[in-house]
DNA sequence: GTCTATAGATTGATAGAC
DNA sequence: GTCTATCAATCTATAGAC
């Protein structure tokens, strides 16, 4: 079938979620999909090709999920909070972020979909902190990009601080005092 | 020599900066340093050892590096400013958290100089903000346990960010942009 | 389009001479 | 305390039958 094609692509979604992208041999993806070796060296050239449509596939549906997410908030500091303070899990990861230090990242061609996202994601972000500046909710103390920076970084980091210390639970502590930091440079009406 | 030990743990220690844990093969400990195979599994019994002393080498150094520059400041936000805002490279990774997402860190033991580090790191930290408050030199909006995780965070997460944009310099934005954001706390005196 | 068998390199680790 | 030679396992990828 021609499904077999897309079983890979989603069995190593969820393996580079879980092992990222070295520590995640084609055999695992053959194992755990239950496809053989031909069926992966006919539709991918090779482990690199495969992961790059997972990632490629995993940056859209997060893209989605955001702008979903966005969508049901007029409010533009009220969707940023949304979608910082959605409940996480540091010892999973982040579906994305946690590829990002494999060293065969430092390869362009496999880092491409990984800096499409982060770009897209701070495009979107400076985006909202600048409408909420246009509608004078916001102070600017800071500039929308700034903000943005800070609001991917607060995440990630919060990812990165909370597996090291082994509790899932504090990557939300880190997204809910960028929050609540940002809060206080709410304007009143 | 007795130094040959001392050789493997630093060369380990600028491996695990370069490339993690996983990445990091004995063999290649063994050609840069221009050690051999004996001498490595006759000091330490495996590489998983080496690591955990090459991380609690640098767990140290970071610490130390960390408590010169606070004492150079009276004021406790400068000090955190200062630590902030040194100028780093996101392309070679914070040199404790870059290993962080290494699958085998999952290993409690690997894990432990990890989570030591980063749980000193966040008692100093919070104790700065602490002082700070009890000074009158910084609202009381947000905790020292919050400010000190969002510290933290915006740095670790400024690493993963900078190296996925491949932008070495993002680092910084993502730490300026927390102090820049920190200084609208400051009260008047 | 899918399978099994196998290649050649590299992994972490051990053996045993010096 | 250090060296070289070697091991079994695993890695990414290819060959060739069906």
């Amino acid at each position: 079938m021609a499904k077999t094609r897309e079983l890979l692509v989603e069995t190593m979604k969820q393996l580079l979620w879980e092992r990222g992208y070295d520590a995640t041999s084609p055999n695992l993806v053959l194992e755990r999909s239950g496809a053989g070796k031909g069926s992966f060296y006919h539709h991918f050239k090779g482990k690199k090709e495969l992961a790059i449509a997972a990632m490629d596939s995993r940056a859209d549906e997060l893209s989605e999920e955001f702008d979903c997410l966005v969508a049901k908030h007029s409010d533009p500091l009220a969707a940023v909070a949304a979608y910082m303070c959605q409940t996480r899990d540091a010892s999973k990861g982040c579906r994305i972020g946690r590829i990002v230090q494999d060293p065969s990242l430092e390869d362009p061609l496999l880092n491409a979909p990984l800096k499409r996202f982060f770009g897209e994601q701070h495009g979107k972000l400076t985006q909202l902190f600048q409408q909420a500046q246009t509608e004078s909710l916001l102070s600017d103390a800071l500039s929308p990009e700034q903000l943005a920076t800070l609001a991917i970084s607060a995440l990630q980091g919060g990812f990165v601080y909370g597996r090291a210390m082994q509790e899932g639970d504090v990557v939300n502590d880190a997204t809910d005092s960028f929050i609540t930091l940002l809060n206080t440079q709410r304007l009143a009406e």
